[in-house]
Parts: C-alpha cells; structure tokens; sequence
RNA sequence: CGCGGGGUGGAGCAGUCUGGUAGCUCGUUGGGCUCAUAACCCAAAGGUCGGUGGUUCAAAUCCACCCCCCGCAACCA
C-alpha cells in the first residue's frame, strides 16, 4: 500500500479578497503536495474558507448582504483564483458548508462528553477583531491589535485548555512539531506562562454552528476553523466511506500556516485533538509573511499586489518558481516587480529554458532528433556531471522535505549553471560539423549528458514549475510528467533513441515593458476600486452632493494637551460656537499642545465618534499632511466667526 | 524594558541552529564563444560579515554587553 500524504493550507477568512499572500501559502502546499504525488503517496491536499463570526456578520451587514452572500462571494474568489493557478488541491472546505457544520457539533460532542466543557460566565471585554476574550479593563484597547474592545456579560461554555499544560510542553519537545525552531520557542513560552480556560461559544451574535443542545450559543469561531482539517476527510461523518477516508489520512503530515496564527494551531488546535483523543499532526510549519517592496502590504498605501496581474503577465510558474526561490522560507520575504522579473529572467528564461533550447536545438540538428547513444567512453567532465547530478537530486530531496524550498531550487540550478558551463568547454557545435567516428561519439556523449542533466532539474523542479517542465519533459519525447517516478530519478534513465517532440521556448525573455505593464494593471486596479467604492462616479469624480455630506466648520481651540503615552497624538477641546467638544488629533509632532490654545482650525464635524487611547474623539481636525512630512493645519488669513460652515 | 525582523563587496540576499579558506543573483570592467531566448562561458575589481569584550587551536557562526535600521501595534477619523 503506498504511504499516504496529507497536507493542508489554513483556511482562508472571507474578511478579505485574495491577495499574494493567501497565493504564497497555497503555492508553497501545492508544490509539495505535487511532489508527494510524484513521488507516489496518496495525496490529499486540503484549502478553503473560514466564514463564521462576528466580523464577517458585520462585513456582510456593513455590504448590505446577507452573512451567507457575502461568505458566497468572497469564497468563490478563493475558488476561482486558484482554479487559474492550477492549485492541485483535493478538495476545499468551506465552514458554512453542512457537512462542516455537523461534523464540528461531533467534535464539540466528543470532547464535552470526556469532560473537558463546562458552563461558566464571563464579564469582561472583548476585541471583535480577534474574535478574542482580552484580559483589560473596560474602554481599553486591545493588547493584541489595539483595536477598541467592547464590554460583554455572558454565560459561555470553556474548554479545560488549563489542563493540558504539560502535555503540550511535552509535545514541542518534538522538533517536527512546530517549525521552524523560532515559532517552537514562542509557543514553548506561551505555553509556559500559564494556560487559562478557554471560552468556546458566543451567545452575543449568531453567525456561526449552534452548540449541540443549546442552540442560543454559537461555537467559537476559531474551534469551528480549526476543525475543518478534520471535518473534511470525513471526521464526525456517520458514512463509512468518510470514516474509512478520516482513518486514512488522518493526522495530517504538514499543517502550514502564516507566522500570525501560530498560537491557535500549536495551541489550542492540539489542545482540542487531545481532548477528543485523536492523534496530533505530525508537522505543523509556519511560514512568514510576504512585504512588498520593504513595507507590508495594505489597501491604504496601494501597495497590495494581486495574484492575477502576474499570471497575466508572466504566469503562474513564474510567480511560484519567484516565491519558492526567492524567499527563505520561514521568515518574512519582500516581493518586488523588479526582483520578480529579474529573477524570471536570469533563471527560468536564461537559465533553463535556454538550456533546453540549446540542448534539444543541437540533438536534433546533429542527430535528427533522436537522443544519442552516449559512447562508453567517457571523458572525466562528463562523469562529473553525472557525479554531480547524483549529489543534486539527494541535496534537492534533502532540503525540499524540510521545506527549504529556495536551497533545494539553489542546489538544482547548481546544475543549470554546471551544464552551461560543460556545454562551452565541450563546444558541441565544433563537433558537429566533423563526420569521423570519434568525433560523433564524443558529440553524441556530450549531448546525452546534457540532455539527461537537463531531464533530472525538470524532473525535480516539476511540483515547483509544473507548466513549464511538463512541456520540457513532452519535448524531450518523455511522455507526461506526471506518470513519473520521482522517487527512482537517478542518472542514466534517458533511453538513447527517443524521438523529440517540437521545441518551443517555454519561458520566454521579459523586458522592461513586463515591469511596468505590471504596474499599470495594478493603478488601474486601484483607480478602479477607489471608484467603485464611490459608487456613481466611473470617473471619480464626487458630486456636490457627496461633499455637501462633509460638515465642516470653524472652530476655536480651548484646550490642548498631550494624550500619557501617546507620541502622536493631542487631546484638543475645540469651541464649535454651539458647543464644546473634545477631539483627538495625531499632530503632536508637528504642533506643541501650547501653541494650538486659542488658535481657529478647520474640525469635519459630522464623523462618527471614535475612540483612541481609551479617550473618545469627536471630529477630526484638518490638516495638509504631506507624505512623511509634518501636518500643517488649515487655517485663515482673515479672521472668521467660530461655527462657520465651509461650504 | 510593547511585539517582531534585520545590520555580510555598488544593490538585493544566502550562510549563523550543527565554529574550520565568505557564497549566490544582479550590476561594473575586460576577454571568449556562436549551439541557444542579445543567451552562454572565462577573468578582474569590490567585503576588517554593525561595535566592544569573552569562549576557542579556530568565530559571520557560540556567550555577554552595546549601537543602528525597518515593520507592526500602541496613537495618525
């Protein structure tokens, strides 16, 4: 029977469109699902969407839709995107689906029915952004994001996470079990401070699966997204095929996941395992995040890059082949056009896709397309080669299966760079022009090992650049790729004779003109967003009536004064003429409290309250904010009544 | 003491866990080749691996202290 494989991605929240860093996590679990295959385990590669909770019912209230509608849609983006990017998964799990939710309420059975839920009540505040209870007191933020928590009385059920200390200490002793190392010591000191019981169910809001028996609680979202990597191979199912599906591939082999979720799944994720008695993922690996050009992505700053921007331009092996090599995997990488591009070019185009042009040019000028029979002779450059390749395939396995991705593809490429190289010093084309028997011999040699150099790196980079080495492979007269063993690639396997399929170039040279096609479509993107948001205007451009929403007034300034701890911000009360409010404005650094006192600035003072520091601020003050530069305040050359409108 | 990442030739980065002649890509300069996608090959210039101290036969790597940069959040409605 063959050894079964299965991995999965985090299931992606509907909160947010798909970005390039959902794409990374997704591609780093395809290429080594792919690989899996390859090497012949029976492979199950799980992805999909997390869409219950709070802020989803809030996001959806907030887009005029039903929670359900919005989930559909942000899901089906998930789905579609990575449909084009040829990401081989199995399957894809959505929480809101049925099976999902029966399924969790059996996991939620199980574990209350070994003891570990209990009735319990809580006061205290809690941060909708995290979907967390946060130890602080009313009106404080967050200590997790800083976002503003909101005060909640409720009856909830725990979860007993407090008596599993120990054992999860015990687990991390397990090197495999959190990787890398860095993630391991965090959660390992987590884990030591102290673990507290667990709220499980929400009884505030109603987006989520009922808890069994007491339908006013929904299940805590976190617990529902954690169990879909059981769920979905059949966990809870009453179906014997599904149970017989869950025996199988269950415990996962590699649970990947971003930097910033590592908390829940090296520690409530095996918490809740354990007390369900149900074995632990072998591998659970925590890849970092993706920077663009230096600085994280935001929507704010315009710098998020889009998936399919790429793929239009240079494809979905170009991207991949960029993430895997590129970035060591585990810490956070940068993505730049200029780096992608570069990257592409030096690499796939110069690297070995010209290496299969010149490669298979030559074999069928010289030897009408029919890989030659190398002469038993051979020379000492050739059993290098041989030697090297030999090294190459055990150094990629080696550090592909501890998921160092960019040195497995570095250590391939080392073979890339070694043909070149072997190619000039043997100069072919001289040979080709003779017709002696030695010289035929020495040529037909030369160029077996190339080609055979040229099948292994297309063989092992094929889980990594699956388009473009399943055409090699094809024009190399191998048949398709995805029949092969990878598991008995070794030198030598090329049989003499097999007739090569049309050449083409698979990775065509980008210039320039790639980089900035790129970055238009992404302006483009962003213009085009802007101006949705702003619903009637294609051309985004407002109407007065939008402006007219805008209130803004004159105001005289009363009080100002530093807000503790706060490098930015000032605590200003401003006179409206018909009242006094207070407002928070982050110009401390631009302005001292002292010579703001009886100074007339511009407030906007119809926004809606928000809170900062714990302190609420009613308006905002206006002001030129250049870009990393100073704010200067509107004001007037000539004076003005306080309480005046502009308009 | 908020959390995190980092400081290695001109640029971007590996290498640090498991000490042993400092490596990759790009760029620059000169040369070569012409099979190949203006590609490929060779050579050269360019680094006291942030600082100080320690451990060691040996430190980019281990230990201690310090300096600097960046991101996030706190606080830019």
């Amino acid at each position: 029977m063959p050894k079964k494989f299965y991995i999965t991605t985090p299931i992606y929240y509907v909160n947010a469109r798909p970005h390039i860093g959902h794409a990374y996590t997704t591609i780093a679990c395809d290429a080594i699902a792919r690989r899996q295959r390859m090497l012949g385990a029976d492979t199950f590669f799980l992805t999909g969407t997390d869409e219950h909770g709070q802020k989803i019912e809030r996001a959806a209230q907030a887009a005029g839709k039903t929670p359900q509608e919005f989930a559909d849609d942000v899901s089906n983006r998930f789905r579609a995107l990575w449909k084009r990017m040829g990401i081989s998964n199995d399957d894809f799990i959505r929480t809101t689906e049925e099976r999902h939710k029966r399924r969790v309420q059996e996991l939620w059975r199980v574990i209350r029915d070994k003891g570990y839920i209990y009735k319990g009540s809580y006061t205290g505040q809690y941060c909708v952004f995290d979907e967390l209870y946060v130890d602080v007191g009313p009106g404080e933020p967050c200590p997790e994001c800083g976002r503003a928590t909101e005060t909640v009385h409720e009856e909830n059920y725990f979860f007993k996470l407090s008596a599993f200390q120990d054992k999860l200490l015990a687990l991390y002793d397990d090197p495999n079990f959190v990787r890398p190392e860095t993630r391991r010591n965090e959660v390992a000191s987590f884990v030591r401070s102290g673990l507290r019981d667990l709220s499980i169910s929400r009884s505030t809001f109603s987006w989520g699966i009922p808890v069994p028996d007491d339908p006013k609680h929904v299940i805590y979202v976190w617990l529902d997204a954690l169990a879909n990597y059981i769920t979905a191979i059949g966990f809870g199912s009453s179906h014997a095929g599904a149970q017989e599906a869950f025996r199988k591939y269950w415990p996962a082999d590699v649970q990947m996941i971003g930097k910033e979720i590592v908390r829940f799944h090296c520690v409530y994720w095996p918490a809740f395992l354990m007390a369900a008695g149900l074995p632990l993922p072998k591998s659970i690996v925590a890849h970092g995040w993706l920077l663009f050009e230096e600085s994280k992505m935001s929507k704010s700053r315009g710098n998020i890059v889009r998936t399919e921007t790429i793929l239009d331009v240079l494809g979905a092996d170009a991207l991949r082949y960029f993430l895997l090599r590129e970035i060591v995997f585990g810490q956070d990488g940068s993505f730049s056009f200029d780096a992608l591009v570069q990257r592409y070019n030096s690499d796939l185009a110069n690297g070995l896709g010209n290496l299969a042009t010149r490669t298979l040019t030559m074999i069928k000028r010289y030897f009408n397309g029919e890989i030659p029979r190398p002469s038993p002779k051979l020379e000492s450059g050739d059993n290098s080669v041989a030697d090297l390749a030999t090294k190459v395939i055990g150094g990629y396995n080696a550090f592909f299966d501890q998921q160092q991705f960019s040195r497995a593809l570095e250590t391939a490429w080392g073979l890339v760079a070694a043909m070149d190289k072997y190619i000039v010093e043997n100069a072919p084309w001289l040979l080709g022009e003779k017709a002696d028997e030695s010289s035929r011999n020495r040529l037909a040699t030369i160029l077996y090992t190339s080609a055979e150099a040229l099948r292994i790196v297309t063989a092992l980079s094929h889980s990594v650049i699956p388009d473009a080495t399943a055409k090699i492979w094809a024009q190399l007269g191998s048949g398709d790729i995805q029949k092969f063993d990878l598991s008995g690639l070794k030198w030598g396997q090329l049989e003499p004779g097999t007739k090569l399929e049309n050449i083409e170039a698979v990775f065509p040279r980008a210039d320039k003109s790639a980089i900035e096609r790129m970055q238009q479509m992404e302006e483009q993107e962003r213009i085009g967003v802007v101006a949705a948001d702003a619903v009637p205007a294609p051309d985004g451009k407002i109407s007065i009536d939008d402006f007219a929403k805008v209130e803004l007034r004159v105001a005289l300034v009363k009080v100002a004064e530093r807000v503790p701890k706060a490098d930015k911000l000032l605590r200003l009360e401003v006179d409206l003429g018909t009242e006094t409010r207070q407002i928070l404005a982050g110009i401390a650094e631009s302005y001292t409290p002292e010579s703001l006192i009886g100074r007339k600035v511009v407030v906007v003072t119809n926004l809606a309250p928000r809170k900062m520091r714990g302190l609420e601020s009613n308006g905002m003050i206006v002001a030129a904010s250049p870009e990393g530069g100073k704010a200067v305040l509107a004001g007037f050359l000539e004076d003005v009544p306080v309480g005046t409108r502009l308009k």
